[in-house]
RNA sequence: GGGAGUGUAGCUCAGCACGGUAGAGCAACGGCCUUUUAAGCCGUAGGUCCUGGGUUCGAGUCCCAGCACUCUCACCA
């Protein structure tokens, strides 16, 4: 198409200047090799001690604004810390003042030379040496607005995360929060494992899987939508605390918080509860609100959200009664006032009904951190109920800027429940997806611990911490639609 | 799937209400410049105005259809 032709117009402009340099003495190779001694440009810009001119520094990076002024070309080089100005004048580079010449917007390359200031007082590496490590052959986006196209900003991400340095900056932060985490839960003598992903049966959640195929056992398999039921078979093998930051796959709709592939941190621990799961969730959520945002109100969208503790617990019937108005003992308000929210509730139990109510009047209310525990026993099939109310179940979900960010039970570890709950479960699937876990009944009749279950999903908790808005601006590729050729 | 919005130069955006043959900044190209900070100055080049129809003497602009993206609703443990 025209616009491939002009961009290859550009292209080849850049493809004769690396003619002109492959041509030069002083290049041996305009993409470069191993380039050693290197220091961070922040590292560089913190160290330096003004009025000392035996200083030297050697950096490397990609160059992000460039200001030639004749004899004189200032760089700004951009690396995984941060920016540093480099000056070359033609007296210092001498013979490779042509190549300085021939230097380019989102060129890569390694300068070394004596640290100095200028007049305005720029910490600047004076370079007597340059190394062309990267030739760019496409020309780099807008250089004050970045890339602002939202669709090509994910579909390059490698020039997005160069060219908007926020971009850059908040995956840094999420995999610091990664870090953080790990840290954390193997303080408290939880051991990290990984289970499989693809799944004869795919249990742990109602979602629809994605299939798979496996040519030489020449089987279907499913990629999984939850880790639950192999972690759990862990605690029956005596791993009392388990997590696994893992990747789940969901065949459902795409929205600003849903990706077909996401990331969740699910943990298990022996002779623990529901109420030990909101502790741990709430003392580590706060954990990373201190260690990585500023105070504890936080602007997300058009939300403040209020970390202070401690965080509100409220029960799902005492929220239900709050925000719609129902008692959620009478099935004939739940259902009236589904009517009114123009619910289709005909066709719907009774379990159903009161959760879409739920769902349509509550869940939008709760902004600051919210607990809602105790669910209807018939919406939890993993839950252990509650002793003295067994038609609730010992299960909470985690609202935080209106989105569910953590769902916990205290784990039904009687074999006889859970098969006959895998039983009602099954009955209302279509019977392709309905296969029994058997295996999993197995393992709960040798005898699983009861245990508190966390699971916390990761993206939406750094859409929080990061102010990200989007889902796709916390996953570095997210899933989009393939270009189409025409 | 429904609704709303957007689509113009490599990038970031004007122009469209009221139709008259395409604009700016950055980037590029050619000059000038030894202290710039989104450097500056002079000059040059760059467009299937998403695609296809229609209305019109004439469409980037109005109408219809399609495509893509964004937001939103629905769906979604």
């Amino acid at each position: 198409m025209a616009k491939q032709e002009e961009r290859s117009k550009y292209e080849h402009q850049r493809r004769e200047k690396l003619a002109r340099i492959r041509q030069l003495d002083s290049v041996e190779d305009p993409y470069g090799g191993r380039y050693d001694g290197t220091e961070a440009a922040e590292a560089v810009k913190s160290r330096f001690r003004d009025g000392d001119e035996t200083q030297q520094a050697r950096c490397a990076g990609r160059i992000v604004l460039l200001r030639d002024i004749g004899k004189l070309v200032f760089i700004t080089l951009r690396d995984r810390s941060g920016t540093i100005q480099v000056g070359m004048s033609r007296k210092l580079m001498s013979e490779q003042w042509q190549l300085t010449k021939l230097l380019e917007l989102g060129d890569i390359i390694g300068a070394a030379g004596q640290l100095g200031k200028t007049k305005t007082g720029e910490i600047t590496i004076w370079a007597d040496s340059l190394t062309l490590l990267s030739k760019s052959l496409l020309p780099p986006p807008e250089k004050f607005h970045g890339l602002s196209d939202i669709d090509l900003r994910y579909r390059q991400r490698y020039v997005d995360l160069w060219a908007n340095p926020e971009v850059m900056e908040r995956f840094k932060k999420r995999s610091a929060i990664m870090s953080t985490i790990r840290g954390f839960l193997e303080s408290r003598g939880f051991l990290e494992v990984e289970t499989p992903m693809m799944q004869t049966i795919a249990g742990g959640a109602a979602a629809k899987p994605f299939i798979t195929h496996h040519n030489s056992l020449n089987m279907d398999l499913f990629l999984r939508i939850a880790p639950e039921l192999f972690l759990k078979r862990l605690l029956v093998g005596g791993m009392e605390r388990v997590f696994e930051i893992n990747r789940n796959f969901r065949n459902e709709g795409l929205s600003r918080q849903h990706n077909p592939e996401f990331t969740m941190l699910e943990l298990y621990q022996a002779y623990a509860d529901y109420n030990v799961m909101m502790e741990l969730t709430e003392e580590i959520i706060s954990l990373l609100v201190k260690k990585y945002c500023q105070g504890s109100r936080l602007q997300f969208d058009d939300k403040t959200v209020d970390f202070s503790q401690p965080w509100r617990r409220a029960t799902y019937s005492e929220l239900l009664k709050e925000y719609s108005g129902c008692d959620i003992e009478d099935i004939e308000a739940v259902r009236a006032r589904a009517k009114e929210l123009g619910l289709d509730e005909d066709e719907m139990d009774d379990v159903v009904v009161i959760n879409t109510v739920f769902e349509a009047t509550v869940e939008d209310n709760l902004v600051d951190p919210t607990f809602v525990i105790d669910y209807p026993a018939a919406l939890c099939p993993l839950t252990k109920p509650k002793k003295d109310k067994p038609e609730y179940a010992e299960r909470f979900e985690l609202f935080i800027a209106a989105m569910e960010i953590a769902n916990a039970y205290t784990e039904l570890n009687d074999p006889a429940i859970q098969e006959e709950n895998f039983r009602i479960q099954l009955r209302g699937q279509q019977e392709s997806m309905a296969t029994m876990d058997s295996d999993f009944i197995s393992a709960l009749k040798y005898g699983m611990p009861p245990a508190g279950g966390l699971g916390i999903g990761i993206d939406r908790l750094i859409m929080v911490l990061t102010g990200a808005a989007n889902i796709r601006d916390v996953i570095l590729f997210p899933l989009l639609q393939p270009v189409t050729e025409s």
